[in-house]
DNA sequence: ACAACATAATGACTGCAGTCATTATGTTTA
DNA sequence: TAAACATAATGACTGCAGTCATTATGTTGT
């Protein structure tokens, strides 16, 4: 039992502003837009000084990728449910095909494009380590690998490029897809071009004799 | 000869105004890169106030939009003799491979890592007009095109698809690989991974049973 | 030549992210 | 209990992008 530290209140207080600073920045960014919100306007309604916030987090980009990985990481158990509701008897480059099309779909209506955008741009400038966001990338690439290592097991795929390099190369070309659409928005369809796109990774464009 | 406007010096005074400008952020850039350099460096070292910036620039964004299609605009000539350098009887699929790979290798050992990831963040944040920088993809776009067609005409390629879309799908996957890179940088290899994921994009992971 | 006009030039100003030397406060040690 | 310590809190400050009312200047119509 003396292992723990006895610093509580101290660590209490500090706990308790620094939810304070989240919560009235999650308040702030739901009602005016990841844009439209500056860090004097959060400590403000959190009722902090502005130096305080930065004892808690780096940066404004530090915040909002927390706040973020908060919405995304609980996409990984629609993903999974959504593959269980899928007989066994399907054929896996059908599951696969839509299992992209159920990624797309939660990325364009349910997360929406703002949030994917910020996020996006969060990857980009890299003054965050993002591994929060990542996590949520690598239960996806886990879950093509799994299937993908079914459609080999079953004779459906072929087995010369392994499925653990397949899997990467399925994940990169969901968010090469997303950040396409996000450059392209509101022009581009995500679902409609996922689903095209996986086709063709699947099936390739090459005419196969025998 | 008098549609012609006789507001010359005004004009000339101007332009030469917006060129002191760009010559003064071109150095600077590549003095400092682009993180490093303000606009008032900018203005100071171009003997201008500030306020005339935005006279000639909508944002520093754009600026640095123009700058880097200055740069970009040069790569389609690559690109193309690139293509010519092949022998008319290679299989269509082997050079569209070579051509991913050559963009590849222009991005990550020619253009480089920093101006690529401005590039990427422009396309983002879409505070500009990024007209400029689309177009090189449009080139791009272009060959793809003529070589997918030629796939389909010799008998290559599956028809199923329209060459068009096809060949708009390969672009997407490559600045998809790109903005990999860029967020993976510089633990990925652009070049090794362009040329794989082409491999997987031509030939599919499907088992073809005649 | 002069008035009316169009637009380039100006720089003080605003709003914002992030910094830092200083202060306040809870914890530990003697 | 008091001194020493660790770290959270503070807010004035810096640097930067972008704005805007005002001024300067070349052009055009009379």
């Amino acid at each position: 039992m003396h292992i723990e530290k006895k610093q509580n209140l101290k660590v209490l207080k500090a706990l308790e502003a620094k939810k304070k600073i989240y919560e009235s920045a999650k308040a702030l960014f739901e009602k005016n837009g990841f844009e439209n919100v500056s860090v004097d306007s959060i400590v403000e309604m959190a009722g902090i000084a502005k130096g305080s916030f930065y004892v808690h987090y780096d940066s404004k980009q530090a915040l909002i990728a927390e706040l973020i990985s908060y919405y995304v990481s609980k996409l990984d158990t629609d993903y999974k449910s959504h593959i269980e509701a899928f007989s066994v008897d399907c054929r896996v480059s059908e599951v696969i095909i839509s299992l992209a099309g159920k990624i797309a779909d939660i990325i364009s209506n349910s997360i929406g494009y703002d949030i994917i955008r910020v996020i996006y741009e969060v990857y980009l400038t890299r003054s965050v380590d993002s591994g929060a966001l990542l996590e949520y990338n690598r239960e996806l690439y886990k879950l093509f690998n799994t299937l993908i290592e079914q459609g080999i097991k079953q004779g459906e795929f072929n087995a010369d490029i392994p499925a653990e390099m397949l899997s990467r190369h399925y994940v990169l070309a969901l968010r090469g897809l997303t950040y396409e659409w996000c450059i392209r928005y509101p022009q581009m369809d995500l679902i409609d071009c996922t689903l095209k796109h996986f086709e063709i990774l699947i099936n390739g464009i090459k005419i196969h004799k025998s």
